[in-house]
DNA sequence: CGATATCTGTGAATATTGTTACAAACTATC
DNA sequence: GATAGTTTGTAACAATATTCACAGATATCG
């Protein structure tokens, strides 16, 4: 695992790689070049191999990669050996959605609480997860031991929320909000701007 | 518009500053320098005016931009000034998430038409769009001249939805699902992958 | 109006990311 | 075990994207 400047873009390819990878294992095909694995993957060859080779040397030159081997360096290197505590802040439609979306326990994430401050959510139970007061964010929190924060509120509040869990040792965000959070160096955050990505295809249709 | 080659991120960008922009004219604020802007965008001033500056000219030395003649500029060169039509495949958690978000319109989109393979939920009405079947899609989508296509259906019937959606003349199309699309060169893809971005955030927590 | 301060627009330098190309390692075959 | 055929890993190169840095334009102020 040396430790030089890894690409956001390769860390998110490996996922990719794992996902294809983790069929091939279930089909028991047990070896791929890294052709076909970009072939089946729509990448080139040479950047599977660049995107793998900075985290070690996994394959085997004349034959390839052996998938079974692949796979377990790959969970290992992308943290799916371990289950992640998420709480998601925001029961609106995307929050509620989120919480509905039964995926999570596969990708190594369990969803331990949900807040709003709306009273009306307040108390109602969404798809087997208590709505909590936004207030008890910080008790709750720190208890179920979450380290993923999913920001699911409107752009005007969502700093504050951001504050709120990272005081609460929350170490990465994930953030819907259509705004750039101020955040420590130690936090990492990932912005999804839905918005964002609806607009600019309006400009593509423009241009 | 001098056609160099744009940057992705570029654009995307320009959608930030045109929201703050907004927000300034709505303050009565008549004129900003790049390095407020950049201040307010969390990016560095530098970056603030390339990015303008691949589309023209647009502020004063010595004293910035005009606020209200950026903002013009900037939704005229993002396709602002036009409502374009969408339609959402998949009335799933997240398409029933998007048809229910109230911030299309503003955005200059406009949600027409929705559909799903689903016999349960065909018929019914989400949000005011009543949901059709998959088979209607060619049909509704070419009478409603629909240029975006949003795709919310699991990963095993997106490609085929793709096909659906770029044979009916839709040119831009925002997937949602966990694959890479193929689709002709004039078609403009964006991905969002949320799995994949929940997912880098274990890869950070665990190194 | 001249001096000083502010700010843009953009070449040039730098940093980052992706591709090409090939030696070296391995496999398969006869 | 020599030969031909694969395939990796990575150094060198190319392409992109961002930042630096400054000339030149405009504003401000006494």
């Amino acid at each position: 695992m040396a430790d030089k400047k890894i690409p956001e873009g390769t860390i998110s390819r490996l996922f990719v790689y794992l996902r294809e990878i983790s069929k091939l294992v279930g089909l028991n095909i047990r070896t791929i070049s890294s052709a076909e694995l970009g072939e089946r993957t729509n990448l080139s060859d040479a950047q599977v191999r660049r995107d793998l080779g900075y985290f070690g040397q996994f394959g085997v030159s004349g034959s390839g990669y052996d998938t079974g081997e692949l796979q377990k360096a790959l969970e290992k290197i992308l943290g799916k050996t371990k289950t992640w505590n998420v709480a998601v802040v925001g029961a609106g439609h995307l929050g509620s959605a989120l919480l509905a979306y039964s995926g999570f326990k596969k990708l190594g994430l369990d969803i331990v609480a949900t807040f709003d401050t709306d009273e009306k959510k307040i108390g109602k139970d969404l798809s087997g997860i208590k709505v909590q007061s936004l207030d008890d964010l910080p008790k709750a929190v720190g208890k179920k031991k979450v380290s993923i924060g999913i920001i699911a509120v409107p752009a005007q509040n969502a700093q504050e929320v951001a504050d709120k869990l990272i005081e609460s040792k929350v170490e990465c965000l994930l953030n819907f909000a259509p705004i750039s959070l101020n955040v420590p160096e130690n936090v990492k955050v990932k912005n999804v701007d839905l918005s964002r990505e609806l607009e600019t295809l309006s400009y593509y249709l423009a241009n």
